[in-house]
DNA sequence: TAATGGGTGCACT
DNA sequence: AAGTGCACCCATT
C-alpha cells in the first residue's frame, strides 16, 4: 500500500554491526547439571553464543542461507556468532517500525530471534529471557506472537493466568484417554495428621489445578511498569509429553485464521508449509533457518538445514526490491556430531525425556529428568521423517537463485549421517522431585533417522501417549494401530476433489509469493506418499473427508493482492 | 404498577388442595447409615413427610404461623403435613404466573418451599430435589434464586460449571490464610512406579480442581429437554467448613444490589433483617418460618421459631389485602431431643462435622463423617446467639396482628432448654474415604446454647478455620483473637453517621413495608450490644468505615413506591 | 502499572 | 460429566 518507513528500516537492520551480535541473546556456559537458572537475554552480554542464523541472508538479497550458517558455526564454543543479524537492531528500532504500522513483519522477525534464544537453551530449568520482542500494546497481542514461535515446535500454548500486568502460558492440556484419566487422578494419601512431618515441610508446593497437565513448561509475560514494556521469559523449556504439531487443532485453526485476518501472509505461508510437511510426514524444517552455530559446551546436536520460509524478511515490503534468497547451509557439524556420538548412552533407563519438537527434531532434543513423583510417563517422541525428499516446489518463496537441487543434496546428505546420541543422567531418584530438573541432557536424533540407519532405537514408544503419535507413519513400530490408521493413513488418503493441478512455479518471489503459496497449498494436497515415492495425485481421484486437508478458503478473500499491510497496531 | 393477572392467581394458589401436600416433597424414611441416596422430589409420592411449614397461614390471612406449625408436627412421622400450601399448586400454575410477569414473589415463595425441602433432608449424601421451582427462562436466573435460599444459611454459592443445560453450584472457596495455604497444598507422593497398585485402583477419583475447597456440597441444575424445564437437586447437603453469613462479601453485595435492581423488595427486606441479626449476633431466624414438622425416624433436632419475614406472601400483590400474620410455633420436640441425648456421644473423636448454618442453627445440625484422607479439618461451627432479645421492631413486616411479645416468649423459652446432643459414628477409618458419608447423624444444638447451659462442649473450635469464625463473638473460647476483634467487635462498632433515628413502626404491612424496612435498616445500624444490653446509639456518636454498614443508597432510587413489579421474565 | 506468585469463578469444550 | 482456558482476583515482598 503505502511506502512504509519500515522499508528502509528493513534494509538497514541487516546492516548490523557484528558487535551487536554478542549482546542479542546470551546463553550461559553452564552446561552441567546445574540447579541455577541461566537466563538468556538480549541485555546480557556475557558469553554470547547466539547465532543469528543468517537472517542477514534474507535481507541482503542474494546471500544464501548456507553462507550464514557456515559462518555461524565457524565461531566455536561460546564465541559470538558471526551470522547475527537484526535482533538487537530490531529491538532498538521497533518503535519506529510500529509507528510505521508494519509490525507484523517485525514481530515475525523477532520470533526468529526468540526461537534461537530458546534453541540455545539446553537446561530446561533455566529462564530464557526473550528480550527483543515486540512492544506489545495489549496483552492480547502476546499470545499470537508466541503461537508463531511455539506452534512450529509442536507446542500449543494456552493461557494459564492473565491479568493486566501478567500473562502466563502453558502447554495446552492433552486430550486424555480413559487410561490417562485414571493415571492422572491423584491418589490422596491418608492425611496422617502430622505424620507427614519432615518431608512434607520440605516438599515444594505442587500445582494442583490439574493432575492431567503436569508439563512444567511455562512462558511468562510480565509488564514492567518501570520500563513500560512487556517482558517474556520461558520458564521451563522442557515438557513432560511428546511434542507434536497438530494442524487439526481448533486453536491452531483459529490462530491461522487470525493470521489471515491480520494479513500476515508471511506467517500464513510458513504455517502452510509446516502443515504440509507434517501432513506428509516430511521433516519439519528447522526454524528459523539453522545456521547452526551450535558449538556449545555440552552435546551439540545436528542440524538439518532445509530451505524454509523466512518470515524475517518483510515480504510485503515492496520497496525491498531485492529478491530474498535462500540456500540451506550445506554441511557442518560432522565433528560435533561425532563428538556427541562418542558419549555413552543408555536411553532405556531414562526417567523422563524432554520431547523433541517437530522443528527441533532436526536440531536437538533434550533429555530431562522428571520427578518420579510425577504421575505422567515421560516418553521420547519419535519424529517421523521419511526419506522422501521434499521437492523444491514446496518452497516457492525461497530464493529464486537457489539451485533447485540444493535442497535434496543437503537433505539427503544428512540422512546418511549417524547423528544420534544419548546421554542419561543418573537414575537415582531425586529426593525432592519438585525441584527443577538439573543438568538436563541433550541428544540429537530422531527415531526415523535411526531407522534409516538400521539402528534399533530403545523401545521408547511403548509407553508413549497414544494421542501424540498420530502423525507418525510407520516409523515407530510400537505405535498403536488405531492411531496409525485413523490419523496417519487416512490423512495420506486425503485429497481434495476441488484442487486443480497448478503448474508449479519455482522460485517465487516474496512480493508475490502469498497467492502462489496458496496455490501450492492446494497442489500439495494432491501429493501423497505411495510406496515410498512421492506422487502427485489427480484431484478427481480421491474423496477427502478431512477439512483440514482442503485448501484454505480464506486465502482468496483475505489476500490483499499481496500488498503490504500497514494498518496493524494502529 | 399495573394490576397484574397474578393477583388473582396469587389468591388462587393458596386455595390448595390438601391432597397435593403429600406430593410436593418427600423424604425417604431411610435414616440409618445408608449408602443409598434418598431423593426428595415433588413427584415422589411415597412416604411424604414434607410439611409445608404454614405457608397457608400467610395467604390465608389471619392465620398465624404457630397454628400451621403445630398442625404440621401433629402429623407424626411420615404423615403428610397439614399446613402445606402452595408449592405444588404454584408449580402447576407458575407458568401462568410468569406470563403475568410477577415472578419475583412467586420465586420467593418457591424459595421457602425449597428451604423446607432442604431442611427436611438429614442425610447429606442424599439428593434433594427441589421440584416446585421457578420456570427459569435463562440459566442466569438460577443463581440469584439459589442465593436467596443459601445466603441465609450461611452458604455462599458459586458456579462450578455451567453450560446451556446444566449449572453446578458449590460453596465459594474460603479465603485462605497462610497456614491454610500450606495445609491445602497436596504433597505428591512418590509415583512408586506401579507400586501403588491395589489401593490406587480402588481409590475413587478425587476432585483435583482445588485442594482448598473440599466441600462436597453441590447444587445441580439441569435442563430437561423433555420437560423443557430446569430441575434443581441439592447433591450433598453437607459442608466441610463452618457456615457463616457474611454481609461484607462482595458477592453478597452484588446479589443484594441485584435484588434492588429487580425491585425484589421482599427479598431486600428479608436480607436486611438477616444482616442486622448477623451484625448484632442476634439469632438468625429460621427460614422459612419453621412449622417444624420434623418427626422423622432419626434424631429430631429442635427448632427455634422466630417471627420472620415470609417472602412467600406476595407483598407486592395489592390484591392480597389480608395482612400476613406470623406466630412462631411454641414448643415441641422435647421428647425427640431427649431421645437424641440418650445416645452415646463421643464428639471429641468426630472425624468431621457438618456445620450448621446460621439459619439452621436453631433447627438442627448434622454430623457428617468425612474421609480421613481429606486434607481439610472438619470442625463444628459455633453459632453466636447472644441472649439479647431481638426487639419486635426488627420484624416490621411480620403480622400486624401478632402479639408483640410472642417472639420473646418463645424465643427465650428455647434458650433455657437443653437441646444439645451428640451422636458419633464409629471412628474407624473408612476404607474408601471418597464414598458418600453414610448414616450421617444429627444433633440439634449450637455451641452457644451449650455455653449458656454451662455445658462444656468438646474442643472442636481449636482446629476451626480462622476465617469462618468472624462473627462469633465470645461464644467460642477457642476462636482466634484476631478474628474476634477484626470482624466481630469492629462490626459491632460500626455506626453510620448519617442514620437518623426513625421512629419504629411496628407491624408494618407488607404492601408498604419496603421503604420502612429500609428505614429500619438505618435504624438498626444505630443499635449496638454494649455490656450485654442492646442500645440504640445516636448516629452522631460514631465513625463508621465499613460501607456495608451504611444504609442502602439504592433503596430510594430503586423503590418503586412499593408497587408491584410485573415486568420480570418478560 | 512495584514485582511476583498463586487461587478460583465459570463458561467453553 | 468433567476438564480446562482464561481472567479477575488476592497475597507476599
Ligand atoms: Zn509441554
Ligand atoms: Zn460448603
Amino acid at each position: 500500500m503505502e511506502n512504509s518507513p519500515l522499508d528502509a528500516l528493513s534494509s538497514e537492520m541487516w546492516l548490523h554491526s557484528p558487535s551487536l551480535d554478542s549482546v542479542i541473546v546470551k546463553t550461559s556456559p553452564v552446561s552441567t547439571a546445574g540447579t541455577g537458572t541461566t537466563t538468556t537475554t538480549a541485555t546480557d552480554t556475557t558469553g554470547s553464543s547466539f547465532d543469528a542464523y543468517c537472517q542477514g541472508a534474507v535481507a541482503h538479497g542474494g546471500q544464501l542461507h548456507e553462507g550464514g550458517g557456515d559462518a555461524g558455526r565457524a565461531g566455536s564454543g561460546s564465541g559470538s556468532g558471526s551470522g547475527v543479524v537484526a535482533a538487537a537492531a530490531a529491538a532498538a528500532q521497533q518503535h519506529r517500525a510500529q509507528l510505521a504500522g508494519d509490525t507484523a513483519s517485525l514481530n515475525n522477525m523477532l520470533i526468529e530471534n526468540a526461537l534461537e534464544s530458546i534453541r540455545r537453551q539446553r537446561s530446561q530449568n533455566k529462564l530464557i529471557h526473550l528480550d527483543p520482542i515486540p512492544d506489545f500494546q495489549d496483552r492480547n497481542q502476546i499470545k499470537p506472537w508466541l503461537q508463531k514461535i511455539f506452534y512450529p515446535q509442536g507446542i500449543e500454548i494456552v493461557i494459564e493466568r492473565s491479568d493486566n500486568i501478567k500473562v502466563v502460558f502453558k502447554c495446552k492440556a492433552s486430550k486424555r484417554g480413559k487410561q490417562a484419566r485414571k493415571q492422572g487422578m491423584q491418589l490422596k494419601e491418608e492425611p496422617d495428621s502430622p505424620s507427614l512431618g519432615k518431608r512434607s515441610s520440605q516438599q515444594k508446593k505442587k500445582r494442583s489445578v490439574s493432575p492431567y497437565n503436569t508439563c512444567p513448561f511455562r512462558v511468562r509475560a510480565t509488564y514492567s511498569l518501570k520500563r513500560k514494556k512487556w517482558n517474556i521469559v520461558v520458564v521451563n523449556n522442557g515438557h513432560s509429553h511428546p511434542l507434536k504439531f497438530n494442524a487439526d487443532s481448533e486453536d491452531y485453526k483459529k490462530f491461522k485464521n487470525k493470521l489471515r485476518e491480520d494479513n500476515d501472509w508471511e506467517a500464513v505461508r510458513k504455517f502452510d508449509e509446516l502443515e504440509y510437511r507434517t501432513r506428509f510426514n516430511l521433516p519439519t524444517e528447522p526454524e528459523p533457518i539453522p545456521c547452526d552455530c551450535g558449538l556449545t559446551q555440552e552435546i551439540e546436536s545436528f542440524n538439518i538445514v532445509l530451505p524454509s520460509s523466512n518470515t524475517l524478511a518483510n515480504s510485503t515490503d515492496k520497496t525491498v526490491t531485492k529478491p530474498r534468497h535462500r540456500l540451506e547451509s550445506s554441511r557442518k557439524n560432522k565433528s560435533i556430531t561425532n563428538k556427541v556420538l562418542s558419549r555413552s548412552s543408555t536411553p532405556q533407563e531414562l526417567q523422563s525425556v524432554s520431547h523433541s519438537s517437530p522443528t527441533q527434531s532436526m536440531h536437538q532434543t533434550i533429555v530431562q529428568r522428571y520427578s518420579p513423583a510425577s504421575p505422567t510417563t515421560h516418553v521420547q517422541t519419535v519424529q517421523s521423517v521419511p526419506q522422501h525428499e521434499i521437492p523444491s516446489t514446496f518452497q516457492p518463496w525461497v530464493t529464486s537463485t537457489m539451485p533447485p537441487h540444493a535442497d535434496e543434496v543437503d537433505f539427503t546428505d544428512l540422512f546418511l549421517k549417524p547423528m544420534t546420541h544419548f546421554k542419561r543422567e543418573s537414575s537415582n531418584l531425586a529426593p525432592h522431585p519438585d525441584e527443577t530438573h538439573v543438568a538436563p541432557d541433550q541428544w540429537g536424533s530422531t527415531q526415523d533417522f535411526m531407522d534409516n540407519l538400521n539402528f534399533v532405537p530403545p523401545p521408547m514408544c511403548e509407553i508413549n501417549q497414544a494421542d501424540d503419535c498420530a502423525n507418525v507413519q510407520g516409523q515407530c513400530q510400537r505405535l498403536e494401530h488405531n492411531h496409525l490408521h485413523e490419523v496417519g493413513i487416512p490423512q495420506a488418503q486425503q485429497l481434495h476433489p476441488h484442487s486443480p493441478m497448478v503448474p508449479t512455479r519455482l522460485h517465487q518471489q516474496d512480493s508475490t509469493a502469498s497467492p502462489i503459496g496458496t496455490m501450492l497449498t492446494s497442489e500439495l494436497n494432491n501429493m501423497r506418499i505411495i510406496d515410498g515415492q512421492l506422487h502427485v495425485i489427480n484431484s478427481s481421484s480421491n474423496a477427502s473427508s478431512n477439512p483440514n486437508a482442503t485448501p484454505h478458503p480464506f486465502d482468496a478473500s483475505y489476500s490483499p493482492h499481496w500488498e503490504p499491510q500497514n494498518d496493524f497496531f494502529q
